[in-house]
DNA sequence: GAGTGGTCTAGACCACTCG
DNA sequence: GAGTGGTCTAGACCACTCT
């Protein structure tokens, strides 16, 4: 533990533990020591322990049991459900993003999208309409409605990265997301943007997010071609 | 605060303060006052009063900054993302939601099975394959391998409540799970299963569901009518 | 009965935000 | 500079699990 670090010592610790699980230091299954000890050990005091382990535990890679012990989880999995860019899920999985700006202007906003975002209906809104690319090939149609002056960024920037980055290049802490995710069958329209035949499956994405005053930045109305796209994503049960 | 019930203090704060941002008596927006004061008035200690704030946080009613207050989210819905049961899902929304089991016997577990469920190729694992109505519709077509021996209900049992009912009542603890979300246009047999033409967009649901230590207990394949479900859920961004 | 995690206390110092 | 949350300590007692 380095106490001269600005990085606070349940973070070391819990970041050390975490190393150590997925090196294979600690093996799956095996008991992580008692508290008492590992904080002597380390020369820390036990809720400071507690409070790395604790993490541990929030984040599903550790199960403690009251009278047994502290216990590395057999998981199979990880990757907690974050909310992610697909920019950038694409570009991790090697994918090659790209992006064409379709449509970048202010309109009116309708009912729906003033709902959402939490304005007047009719007041102008920023509109961004992209089509996004992988391996050259469109993966999906995106449409997404922001507050007027929210990000300063043309069609350009907009072609080089994602949203989500644009908006959190703008000081904006994102929070929290609500979405919603079903499917229908293709407009004539939507397939001829998406090379899909009219009438094939697509996935839609519905999803206003917000920033951690709980105003609405985003509102999103996606559509995925269900032959190239699926969400995945891992839930853990709250106790 | 009652010191005798054996509710822990910090959760009975924490209850009383959701309630009352619930119930409007702490407006969205409003500062909560600060810890010091608060453990004061209370007559508890500074750390668990942040116990219970932090559990707030967690959850993603407050939000913290240091130097400023603690403060109300201005949060338009709740509700967080839960492992949840369609069968409670329906219920709760009013559906009257019913099941019909068509299968419920043993089969040998083929690769894909296996290796959800971490058992053998080949060995015998529960198959239950289910129909589930609401207001006499169908919904939802749930195919679910289990291994054998986990759960002793039988079909009868297994059409008055959901399968995470049983599994729970099993004596299970649940602890996470991961899902797959993608579509795909109906066979000629999964439509006139759902009640729909061939080629009708379905949305399709892969979950592998483990307990706390970590075994996975279930696999499902499910189909959902897209006309009829669509997921609905929150995010929270990790800090 | 021994060992574990769960809860709780009463302090302390620091980093940050704001007026 | 005043006020806030963020971190940390060194103890204490309790509830639970296992042998």
């Amino acid at each position: 533990m380095d106490r001269s670090s600005p990085v606070p010592l349940y973070y070391q610790l819990s970041q050390q533990l975490e190393a150590a699980i997925e090196q294979g230091g600690l093996a799956p299954g095996s008991l992580l020591g008692n508290e008492i000890d590992l904080a002597a050990r380390l020369g820390l005091s036990r809720p400071t322990v507690r409070q790395a382990i604790q993490s541990l535990v929030d984040k599903g890679l550790l199960v403690r049991r009251r009278g047994v012990g502290t216990q590395v989880l057999h998981s199979q999995v990880r990757r907690p459900l974050e909310l992610s860019s697909l920019y950038d899920d694409l570009e991790a999985a090697g994918q090659h993003p790209a992006t064409q700006v379709l449509r970048h202007e202010t309109e009116p906003a309708t009912a729906r999208v003033a709902a959402a975002l939490g304005v007047p209906e009719g007041s102008e809104v920023l509109l961004v309409e992209r089509l996004r690319l992988a391996h050259g090939e469109p993966m999906a149609h995106l449409r997404n409605h922001l507050p007027v002056g929210l990000i300063d960024a043309g069609p350009a920037r907009l072609e080089e990265t994602g949203l989500y980055r644009l908006i959190r290049a703008a000081g904006i802490t994102l929070h929290s997301a609500r979405q919603t995710v079903g499917a229908r069958a293709a407009t004539a329209e939507e397939g001829a943007r998406l090379a899909e035949p009219e009438g094939a499956p697509l996935l839609t994405m519905e999803r206003t997010t917000y920033d951690d005053t709980g105003r609405a930045v985003e509102f999103g109305s996606h559509v995925y071609r269900a032959s190239r796209y699926s969400f995945e994503f891992q839930l853990l049960v709250r106790p």
